[in-house]
DNA sequence: CGGAATTCATAAGCTAGCTTACTTTATTCC
DNA sequence: GGAATAAAGTAAGCTAGCTTATGAATTCCG
């Protein structure tokens, strides 16, 4: 995991710079990884990097017929395939969306995602512990873990100042 | 929460039981809050209870196809809202289904749900270190946490040992 | 040059999740 | 009996998520 961002990014934020590092942090990953960043790939990230909320498939094409030729689902859910794969792209399993990631974990590293329901945001902490005492818990049961969704619904820090 | 029944029962556990305490619960609970578990409800109830598997909405009608004439998607949707609001059913976010649940939670108290990927059995535990440890790493943020979804995909003990 | 691989376009379709709008049928309670 | 509530039926529709199938354009490489 790189720098600690803060999980929340404040209202009044330089967000042109979150999108800005956002398409770096991407090249740099794909250029390393030898994978092509082509123009559809990258502008749907662009896509997903406008806002920290997530975005279902269908708000990507919105957001991608403002600046080109309305894309097909197709083409959308290739390019998120691809995101995905590289782990530039989360996707929140209980909204049916994704969301950009601006950090690198490693693979097995455990991540929770703690999304706003006031403003939409997302934001992403890693959950070691979490996963260590979920682990705990499960295998008592007999249950081995293994992807873990954690997704937790509740109010950020400035939502709750308002 | 009730007595500590296994988070996941084995395959060839008597499964007519647990259909037949789980309705018995719900009788209890909505005769306690003097609720109406009418017909319809209970079939619900029975067509989610016919596995230990979450059920889509539409699988709950095929379901129920077999023993009545083919409901219409709002008849279930009212019935599984009732159920929810109830205690009686889970949402399983992450599939977009619904479980049966055989126990009393306090409101308050955090659940984690095991989903077996192998044999799709879900299995729910209480997960109030889990939600302890949480707390702890959302609240740096700011965040308050509210309701959690904590899905875990894995493979429970059953399947291990096949 | 010619074949293989990548990437994208085009077109069409399917399903599941969920909703809106109205009517009908009990049940309850005065 | 008659109004009021609760539960279901009926009918129709919308959307979002995702897929299949096929063909064109590029690029890579020997
Ligand atoms: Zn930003
Ligand atoms: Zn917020
Ligand atoms: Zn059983
Ligand atoms: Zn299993």
């Amino acid at each position: 995991m790189t720098a600690l961002k803060p999980a929340f990014p404040a209202p009044g934020h330089d967000h042109d710079r979150c999108t800005a590092e956002g398409i770096e942090h991407a090249e740099r990953i794909c250029a390393d990884r030898s994978q092509n960043l082509t123009p559809i790939r990258r502008q749907v990230l662009r896509a997903l990097l406008s806002s920290h909320r997530p975005l279902g498939a269908y708000e990507v094409i919105d957001e991608l017929a403002r600046v080109m030729p309305r894309p097909a689902p197709i083409t959308v859910y290739r390019a998120l395939d691809f995101l995905m794969q590289n782990g530039l792209v989360h996707r929140i399993e209980s909204r049916n969306a994704f969301l950009a990631c601006g950090r690198e974990h490693d693979d097995a590293s455990a991540v929770a995602f703690l999304i706003c329901e006031c403003c939409g945001s997302v934001g992403e902490i890693p959950a070691t512990a979490v996963a260590q005492s979920l682990s705990d818990a499960a295998r008592q049961t007999g249950f081995t873990p293994k992807l873990s969704v954690v997704e937790i619904t509740g109010v950020c820090g400035h939502c709750q100042s308002t």
